[in-house]
DNA sequence: AAATAAGAGTTGCGAATCGAAACTCGGCTG
DNA sequence: CAGCCGAGTTTCGATTCGCAACTCTTATTT
């Protein structure tokens, strides 16, 4: 078996985007947010959420830089959660596993499709690719350090349920 | 403001995802799934969960298809779990949200990489594309009704901290 | 064969978290 | 000024987490 990715450590960025993410609800609100919403009533009315561990979760984002609180201009009673540019960058993992719930989840055949608003044509499936576009799967992917780039790697030969690599 | 993507109706494809992969742990452990882990003490060792929530885990990750159970064959007292399709399925999803946290965590600059290893150059960076493959930012993405396909949509006007649209 | 160890869990139990509903409190509105 | 709204906080019972110890079956050792 080639290389393997240190695990013990728990430095790799999957801990840190869990330690952001990883609590309930705090991707629901994600997703509230990427749809316009950004008033505490309407995460708290959209969601369902006990208003307690709603004000937590968004203090919570909030410390983390993903959401932006500002007290409203024209009401001094509302405050406005907004994505910050760390946030917005959590695109491609809530759509990677959304396209990842559709696809497995028994009865939701969306009604609505996410398209590039230019031609309206429905979004690539997000996958992996390489740096010259072809999309890769798992057993195609090694672990390789930084002064070695380039050079071939053997493939790391994981093997799976119902068949060999 | 366009056409908005129902919230309420906990359908969407993230609520599946979330109530399968959503719980602490789920996804350090299909991260070490992905390593090559596959047994329950080596799970158990690599991540420092607790017995009894590690057991809890495995079990619903199991329900869920994302691992599959089958007791080893040279070692009766052995349990292996493997990533089934639907849990390789999840690799986009993992490692968008991997980039995302290396790319925001303070401290930490991978000494290992990801590589294509066919020629060893590091993957490309997960993200949002049109079908002819340009990246797209959430403001030139919009929700469309299947019917509809192919027109032009209004562009949605969420707007962000620090600047409009 | 008997004793010991390994692997994969369970059980018990205190600590932390969640969730529903009521309550607070400053800012608008009629 | 009386009442309402928005954004939280408080209370408190119900879950869930996490540690440690324990069980039970199957190898290994001696």
């Amino acid at each position: 078996m080639g290389m393997r990715e240190p695990l013990g450590e728990l430095g790799c960025g999957l801990s840190h985007a869990l330690e952001v993410m990883g609590e309930r609800w705090s991707f629901l609100i994600l997703r509230a947010a990427f749809n316009g919403l950004y008033h505490f009533e309407e995460f708290s009315a959209e969601l369902g959420i006990a208003r307690n561990i709603l004000s937590n979760r968004l203090v919570k984002l909030v410390e983390n830089g993903v959401l932006e609180r500002t007290p409203s201009e024209t009401d001094r009673r509302k405050v406005e959660y907004r994505l910050t540019e760390k946030g917005l960058g959590l695109l491609p993992a809530m759509l990677a596993l959304r396209q990842w719930g559709e696809h497995y989840a028994d009865i939701c055949n969306p009604n609505l499709v996410l398209v590039d608003c230019r031609d309206g044509q429905p979004i690539r499936k997000i996958g992996i690719r390489a740096h010259d576009g072809r999309e890769l799967g798992w057993h195609e992917l090694g672990w390789q350090t930084p002064d070695k780039i380039g050079t071939p790697v053997e493939r790391h030969n994981v093997h799976y349920a119902k068949e060999g690599v």
